[in-house]
DNA sequence: CCCTGATTCGC
DNA sequence: GCGAATCAGG
């Protein structure tokens, strides 16, 4: 279907009379929503309460800049630096210390935190080649609150301490370390990053800038079909 | 989930 | 120029 000079006409008039895009697409027949909307805005109709746009006027307050504004310009993109999470501390881990113990949480029940004989930590690569983390890695994770009468028993003396699927809570990072399966999967159980499901760490391993979309090409097919997406 | 208009960008 | 895909707020 093709913009006719009377489609158009009356595209106009709905447009500007209030309908919605959807109302004048199913009016119009033949076009969707969506060319509507690119239609209108190619004719240069704008500008209706758009339920995303803020509204911009806002002037006075805190504006003391811009005095004659700059006629031609080229507009410095002021690159969105990714705001540092505050007071991260640098854990420099050096080589050598790469598989120490980090030293058990304080706990207010029988320390029966049997962390290993060797102290060595099972380290393997995920996508993208970081390093998934061993327990020793991480801060210690924060005891959890007592309980006060009875406590769930432990599916196993291997998890003690560990931050179990039962321990989540919106407090606690959500980080899985080792996999669903694995007799010691557990959670990074840090304080999270409040407002995120991780800790500041795994927020930083999770939440990336997003990249134009021209430089995120659909992935390749998989062999199985793939998980499905939207 | 549904809806909305705005925007991007491959065609 | 077109409009699907995407975004982002309600």
């Amino acid at each position: 279907m093709s913009w006719t000079d009377e489609r158009i006409d009356r595209l106009k008039a709905q447009w500007e009379k209030g309908l919605t895009a959807s109302q004048i697409a199913e009016d119009l027949g033949g076009v969707s929503r969506n060319a509507v909307i690119g239609k209108a805005h190619r004719l240069g109709l704008q500008s209706r309460p758009s339920p995303v746009k803020p509204n911009d006027p806002k002037v006075a307050a805190t504006a003391p800049a811009k005095t004659a504004a700059p006629a031609a310009e080229a507009t410095p993109a002021p690159a969105p630096v990714p705001a540092p999470v505050k007071a991260t501390p640098k854990v420099a881990a050096a080589p050598a210390e790469v598989l120490r113990q980090a030293p058990p949480p304080p706990s207010p029940f029988p320390p029966h935190v049997p962390t290993g004989p060797t102290g060595a930590q099972l380290r393997s690569v995920g996508p993208g080649g970081f390093l998934r983390q061993g327990p020793g890695d991480q801060a210690p994770p924060a005891a959890p609150a007592p309980p006060r009468r009875l406590v769930p028993a432990r599916p196993s003396p291997e998890m003690a301490g560990k931050t179990t699927l039962l321990d989540l809570n919106d407090k606690i990072c959500k980080w899985p370390l080792g996999h669903p399966g694995e007799p010691d999967f557990h959670f990074c159980g840090a304080t999270v990053n409040p407002g995120f499901p991780y800790c500041v760490q795994h927020c930083g391993q999770a939440f990336q800038a997003q990249m134009p979309r021209r430089d995120r090409r659909a992935p390749p097919p998989m062999p199985f079909g793939g998980p499905r997406v939207r």
